[in-house]
DNA sequence: ATCTTGAATTATGAATACAATTTGAAAAGA
DNA sequence: TCTTTTCAAATTGTATTCATAATTCAAGAT
């Protein structure tokens, strides 16, 4: 048992923020829709402070648009959003690419493999979900081999501003198979160490998602 | 005029923000100090509630750090934190010179261009305050003319984070030359619109800072 | 003298209270 | 009937209060 950690229970307002923020993404706080302060307060059962306090913080990721005397609102997942955002996003994962591949143990190599390969499994076998979050997880092995806390952090806050496109437009099986033929090659340079190239497939993979998500959304 | 925009008086705690993270950058709160809230609460002439909440917002930008129960700190400028967000800088910085080439108006570009036939001759004045002035300058123009507000505000929250480090260690005479040389190039890149040359030199340029202020504070 | 111990003080986290602003609908007027 | 005005209810921004955890400091023990 560990006992050199001092006991830290987190406070409300950081609780808050966790579970607004999973609400925000996973969509069951709907873009535009605005935020009840009392009610959530009754379901929560925590007082405003703390919540509000969450707000703010949540408004300064992007998430939640404060408008002075009338509340907040969950902001809108707007096309120039995300055209602004997965450039961006690119790069941070060209950096998390080139640092995992001079930086991560042969282990988590070995991980970011298997899962690639579970992946394709869910490919051929046509399940979204599962695919979806085998890629999700591929990711987030990558960015966590990158030990970069600033990258990660950075990372994740974008990510959460933009994985609710996810929930606007269904990609198209065109996209689907021509992602996955993205990630061979990703896997490939995975494999190799081979950074820079790892490196440029990513912000490309990524460029074309936007693309996809560009025509999907039009 | 503009009259197309409501009126928008700032919060209080909007207000706060703004104003302690100036406070911070600028080295009038100091790195590993507490802050007091009572003090500067009667200082500010607010109350906590907004103080409290422009805390949080800072917490979650890593400028602040939150011990519960205990208060908050000036987060401390530790080395591994600027290893770790300099990369991270280089990278958006790079991205903002491929976008900036792209999608500056001449007026802009010229503007860059005089800014650092400025900050060269502040370089040869050995006026150090104006230099770095000029310097900032043209990293905010370049930002600017990026036209990606993502970018842009992820390249702020970073800046800030960092800019505090210059106030740790002074840049060396010879890294100053070396910094003035890059930034030739910089120039030679931004005026032909050289994308992915101006945004390979800008992310050297970012990690020899880094080095720079590597050896400095060892 | 130095190190514990524990009550008093202080500061923090969260809840509540209060004042100002917005909202919405009914009433007055065109 | 439609517009405008007024006013109450609701909601928000900020201040204040309250309970609890941390810190301080003096008294006692080693």
């Amino acid at each position: 048992m560990n006992l050199s950690t001092p006991l830290a229970r987190p406070s409300l307002h950081e609780e808050l923020v966790t579970r607004l923020r999973q609400a925000i993404v996973e969509g069951s706080l709907e873009p535009g829709a605005k935020v009840p302060e009392r009610e959530l307060c009754e379901n929560l059962g925590v007082s405003r402070t703390p919540l509000r306090e969450a707000l703010k913080v949540l408004a300064n990721e992007g998430l939640v648009i404060l408008e002075s005397n009338r509340g907040a609102r969950i902001s809108n997942v707007t096309m120039e959003e995300l055209a602004a955002a997965f450039p961006v996003i690119a790069v941070l994962e060209g950096l998390a690419g080139e640092l995992a591949c001079a930086l991560a143990t042969d282990e988590e190599i070995a991980q970011i493999v298997t899962r690639h390969h579970d992946m394709f499994r869910y490919y051929d076998a046509g399940d979204r979900p599962a695919y979806f979050q085998a890629n999700h997880d591929i990711h987030a092995a990558l960015m966590a081999a990158a030990r970069n806390p600033v990258l990660a952090q950075h990372y994740a806050m974008l990510s959460s501003r933009v994985e609710r496109a996810r929930l606007l437009a269904n990609v198209s099986d065109s996209r689907w198979a021509e992602a996955v033929e993205e990630h061979r090659g990703i896997l490939e340079a995975v494999e190799t160490r081979d950074g820079s190239r790892l490196s440029t497939l990513l912000k490309e993979h990524l460029n074309n998602k936007l693309a996809a998500l560009k025509t999907a959304l039009t």
